[in-house]
DNA sequence: AGCCGGATCAGCCAAACGGATGAGAGACCA
DNA sequence: TGGTCTCTCATCCGTTTGGCTGATCCGGCT
């Protein structure tokens, strides 16, 4: 059986080889490329066609991994796309899933999580960290996100169309407090404007 | 039986004394009161109870028209509300109508044409002049207000939450037609941001 | 030929919005 | 008592919107 072969794009070095190392101790993986940016990853998927795409999220200037990932999805359905990155912000996770993530690992997970990701991931199944796992179900499970009551309830004002200033004098809050507010509904949401939130929450199911 | 009793609302001095000239030649009609802003209005239907308010919409600074429709319904439900202003565009006409008005009227309208709409008003008919009735009717029948095909394209796409650049991008003109486009969607919905604007559309009628 | 509605674009300006950051008060839990 | 969460507020700053005005072009309708 020929090895998994697996893209590293991820903009650090020093990544990209600890990666490589710790890859390579596996006879099953191998790496066959590295890329530094989302376009460089595009190209390099082209050539190599891998099985599997290790992508940090995070990528300095140009393309980020959520866009990144959009665009290899376009390209080539084939391989399996696993995000290794440091944070999990629940809008990334929602938006790397959604942009067609088959995986989400954070950088501290052990050398064995990691194998293991790849591996399931060319077989289709996917693999993440715990706390991202459980980020993630209850996005699942309560399909209002995480918000928090007055979030909602601020959201629920949002899809009236009223605006900061209004909100705030509605819920006898300051437009500074709206304004926090919906920074984290944002988040939360996985979007980052106002008429996209709307549009996500009147959508989700018959909410009117 | 009585005379149907009037109150004029109008900030012109003229209009509400040619109008008090018109109406005193009726002699089922008789003038009760006179107010020059809505704050005016509001204390003055308090006191004389009239049966018809004819009310012009613009109204100099403080309180506009439609807001102290929405006063005076809430205040006494008994009252008929007439509008009679200058202008015929789309958003006051539904804004008014939504407000609790009972008829449209237009200044350019002909005496005969204005006692039937105060009679009309008090039996709890319907009276408006010709071009408003027109539109209105437009807007029942076509839900989507009087858009335009190009108008209507971007209204579906700004329920996915893009933003003016986005738009134009994605219809392949710039940012400036997108904002002209939007501000004639807008007057058509009688919305004033974008927010209300994508809240009235998705709601309206499973748009999704 | 002349008019009108629809679509396109520009420039200006004020208001609204979004991002980043910091911070304090109260509730709850370990 | 020390975290953690939620809600509250503030300031700064750059971007986006919305309002207004005016203009061109095209295609019908008269």
């Amino acid at each position: 059986m020929n090895p998994t072969t697996v893209l590293l794009v991820d903009d650090h070095l020093v990544v990209r080889s600890g990666l490589r190392a710790l890859l390579g101790t596996q006879p099953d993986l191998a790496v066959v490329a590295e890329a530094a940016s989302g376009e460089e990853a595009l190209d390099l998927v082209r050539e190599h066609a891998p099985d599997v795409v290790v992508m940090d999220l995070a990528m300095g200037a140009g393309m980020d991994g959520i866009e990144a990932i959009r665009r290899l999805r376009q390209v080539n359905t084939r391989q399996a796309i696993l995000v290794f990155t440091t944070y999990d912000s629940d809008a990334d996770i929602v938006r790397a899933v959604d942009a067609g993530a088959m995986g989400y690992l954070l950088k501290d997970a052990a050398p064995g999580e990691i194998f293991a990701a790849v591996r399931g991931a060319v077989q289709g199944r996917s693999v993440m960290s715990p706390p991202v796992a459980s980020r993630l179900f209850q996005q699942l499970r309560n399909p209002d996100g995480i918000l928090t009551p007055r979030e909602a309830e601020l959201l629920g004002l949002l899809t009236e169309g009223l605006s900061n200033r209004e909100l705030g004098r509605r819920l006898f809050i300051s437009e500074a407090t709206v304004k926090t507010h919906l920074a984290h509904i944002y988040a939360k949401l996985g979007v980052e404007t106002r008429a996209a939130a709307i549009a996500t929450a009147i959508r989700r199911e018959g909410m009117r």
